[in-house]
DNA sequence: CTCTGCGCACTTTTT
DNA sequence: GTGCGCAGAG
């Protein structure tokens, strides 16, 4: 491939950073700036330029979303395979590394991972044990306790506990490492931590890496935390070169553990160069007005500002819903006029501040005949019954979990209770060993009832059974065995109605996932189960759905990062909605928030919707709310509202209401509103009441088509009739 | 031991 | 409005 062609089609400072000398280097890259083409660009000229080869590239993204994207590209540009490069999240080359070297990290060959969920409920347990009140102490919280000292490199050992809550976080957090250990299990902070550890214990392994890799990249550095970036310094050391692209305005997860502040660390630390990408060719200049003005309201930033060379294309429009029912309606609408206009469905995007929101939503939809797709929420490998089957593919493959056979020594329910159980954790305690052994010497022991050593001895017999046959055989297969043999099946089968149809269509589903599963060949596995288990923890299981059928894509903002869309509605702009109530409280939340907004509004490419609702059910409870300060931050000519235009179907003689009037019908044509609309809604009711004359009119109405218990009520002014 | 009903709490999320 | 943990009855 000809040098030229890596560089042409670039512009001038994508060019630079492309071709950039061999020296640590930051690239300031804006929303739609172009960042993953330098990067894919930037690997192809060290392998054509400087000649590196694949074996010293490692590329480090957030999600596997992103990394599988950079990984085809790379591949589209050089025009053949990645070979031995390291392309992967922090947590996959990780743990890649972890398993390669599991002795040395002190992990059992068949370690598993422990996913959010998994943490909690070991967490409870151990207060359960410990006697501690989960009221007063909620295990959720103490996992997030535990991950965020984790997340900055801090061991119990580090911590100097100086009041009685800190001491009791910090016995948990010991009791709770201890149970890992013992159990063979890393949550995916402890993943992180220990291959930094491993590194920095041992030098000739880091020397190892360290001579591999000469050449390092790492997207969305601005979501990077402590640990992250010490893992990153350590495999730089002080021969390699790094090229970071970020951008601080991005930077939306610093709730859990990001630090901006990395990215002029990482300048100074690296004595890197600074090159900004500025020109946008994603949205129309006036959603980058827009844009750049909402953020220019933070205080603490890089400073950077986009522009595009593109068209002005059309205002944004903001929406004065009445309540979450009217919005929802409007969207929809919005979006069934879009698809009759010849446009795709795919092409548009509804963002919103919590999953909750996606509900009404989705119903508005179902209503107007459009197919949506949800991202995020509970993810495939996620669901009850999936983890349940995988906990006892986890225990057939290590006795040692604790976590997996807590989970399904009595799923399915088969009498072993709460006293048989904590019988066998206190002898697990006493003779420090996993659960599973246990319970086995317990029976062997005789201490228990009849009835309890059966059920016991018919668990173990089941695992054990499992164990034998299914070596031989293919991934798929055992997974069917063990889905059929461990009871789950029946049990499933047994849940009526639509869950548990659907249960055990999941089930099914999970054995052709390990049908269609590819054991990696570079990486150390002992056993294709192994490799499924670990897949299963670290790719959420994301795109098992039907990717291909043509849908609204409905997510959250924090997951719309990274991707762009021809049409974007941004729903519940709302003080208290977005930014959240809890923003208010913390400091620096705020400007999260807004870089949020910001990262919103910058996935639009051609038209942008904004909508906020006067009214709203939150939690079974009737809300009101302003207007979203970010809204009030938007440049007025950049913005447009829509105005509810209003025929009234048996409009009063010269322009005034009468009595006569009983029915209004409220479309998306027709008059105009009066310019501050507070309340108005597609469909037609009963006018109840009306007051003043002319364009001076005020009218109450009825709905009652919305629902069958309450009535909506709608004021308008009128301007014209 | 298991099932049913009540009370509580509830951002954002990838790994 | 929903899901989950816990308490009391079967």
């Amino acid at each position: 491939m000809d040098v030229s062609e890596l560089i042409d089609g670039l512009n001038d400072k994508q060019r630079e950073a492309v071709a950039a000398p061999l020296q640590n280097m930051l690239v300031l890259a804006g929303a739609g700036s172009g960042k993953t083409r330098v990067l894919v660009h930037r690997i192809a000229w060290l392998m054509q330029v400087e000649h590196a080869s694949p074996y010293s590239i490692f590329a480090v993204t957030f999600t596997n979303k992103a990394a599988k994207e950079m990984r085809s590209r790379v591949e589209e540009t050089i025009k053949s395979s990645v070979g031995g490069m390291w392309i992967g999240t922090f947590h996959g080359l990780s743990h890649r590394i972890l398993r390669a070297h599991y002795r040395d990290a002190n992990l059992p060959e068949a370690f598993q991972i422990l996913d959010t969920d998994d943490q909690v409920r070991m967490i409870r347990r151990l207060l359960k044990a410990m006697n501690i009140d989960e009221k007063k102490w909620p295990a959720k919280q103490i996992a997030w306790y535990i991950s965020a000292r984790k997340d900055e490199g801090t061991r119990p050992k580090d911590i100097q506990a100086y009041d009685i809550n800190e001491q009791l976080l910090l016995k948990v957090y010991t009791a709770y490492q201890e149970a890992c250990d013992r159990a063979g299990l890393v949550d995916f902070a402890e993943i992180l931590l220990r291959c930094f550890e491993l590194l920095q214990q041992h030098p000739t392994l880091l020397r190892h890496y360290q001579q591999r890799f000469r050449y390092m990249l790492v997207d969305e550095f601005q979501d990077t935390n402590s640990i992250q970036y010490q893992w990153l310094k350590l495999l730089a050391g002080t021969e390699n070169t790094m090229m970071i692209v970020g951008d601080d305005d991005q930077s939306i997860y610093g709730w859990r553990g990001a630090k901006i502040e990395n990215i002029t660390r990482f300048v100074g630390d690296f004595n890197a160069e600074t090159i900004r990408l500025e020109q946008n060719y994603r949205s129309t200049a006036t959603i980058l007005k827009a844009s750049n003005a909402l953020i220019e309201n933070n205080a603490e930033r890089m400073g950077k500002s986009l522009w595009t060379e593109g068209s002005e294309g059309e205002p944004i429009s903001v929406y004065a819903a009445f309540n979450e029912l009217d919005e929802s309606r409007f969207v929809a609408s919005k979006i069934r006029s879009w698809l009759n206009a010849g446009n795709k469905l795919d092409h548009s995007a509804i963002l919103y501040r919590n999953n909750a929101q996606s509900r009404v939503l989705e119903e508005a939809l179902l209503q107007e005949g459009l197919k949506y797709r949800i991202y995020g929420g509970m993810r495939f490998f996620e669901r009850q019954e999936i983890k349940d089957a995988l906990a006892y593919l986890r225990l057939i493959s290590n006795r040692q979990d604790d976590a997996a056979f807590e989970r399904v020594i009595n799923t399915p329910a088969r009498g072993i209770g709460d006293k048989t159980l904590s019988h066998i954790r206190d002898c697990a305690r006493n003779e420090s060993m996993p659960l599973w052994y246990a319970a086995k010497a317990i029976v062997e022991e005789k201490h228990l009832s009849g009835r309890a050593a059966t059920a016991i001895s018919r668990f173990v017999e089941v695992v054990e059974k499992l164990d034998d046959s299914i070596t031989e055989l293919e991934l798929a297969e055992q997974a069917q065995l063990t889905i059929e043999q461990s009871g789950l099946l029946a049990m499933y089968q047994a849940e009526k109605g639509e869950k548990g149809r659907a249960r055990v269509e999941n089930l099914e589903e999970l054995i052709s996932a390990c049908g269609q599963y590819d054991l990696p060949i570079d990486e150390d596995f002992s056993s294709p189960l192994q490799g499924f288990l670990a897949y299963t923890s670290l790719e959420s299981g994301e795109g098992q759905a039907d990717e291909h059928e043509d849908a609204v894509q409905m997510m959250t903002l924090h997951s719309a990062k990274g991707l762009e869309f021809p049409l974007v509605f941004m729903v519940g702009v709302e003080e208290g909605m977005f930014p959240s109530q809890q923003s208010h409280e913390e400091s620096g939340r705020l400007e999260e928030e807004r870089r949020l907004c910001y990262v919103g509004m910058t996935r639009a490419m051609e038209k942008l919707y904004i909508s906020h609702a006067e009214s709203r059910r939150l939690y079974g409870q009737e809300k009101h709310h302003s207007p979203s300060r970010f809204l009030r931050e938007l440049p007025d000519d950049c913005v447009e509202e829509i105005r509810i235009k209003t025929q009234v179907s048996r409009p009063a003689a010269s322009g005034r209401f009468s009595p006569s009037v009983t029915h209004a019908v409220f479309e998306d044509s027709g008059y105009t509103l009066g310019q501050r609309v507070l309340h108005a809604k597609f469909g037609a009711g009963t006018v109840l009441n009306y007051e003043g004359s002319g364009a001076q009119s005020r009218i109450q109405v009825n709905f009652d088509d919305v629902g069958s218990k309450w009535l909506v009520t709608a004021y308008a002014r009128l301007q014209a009739m």
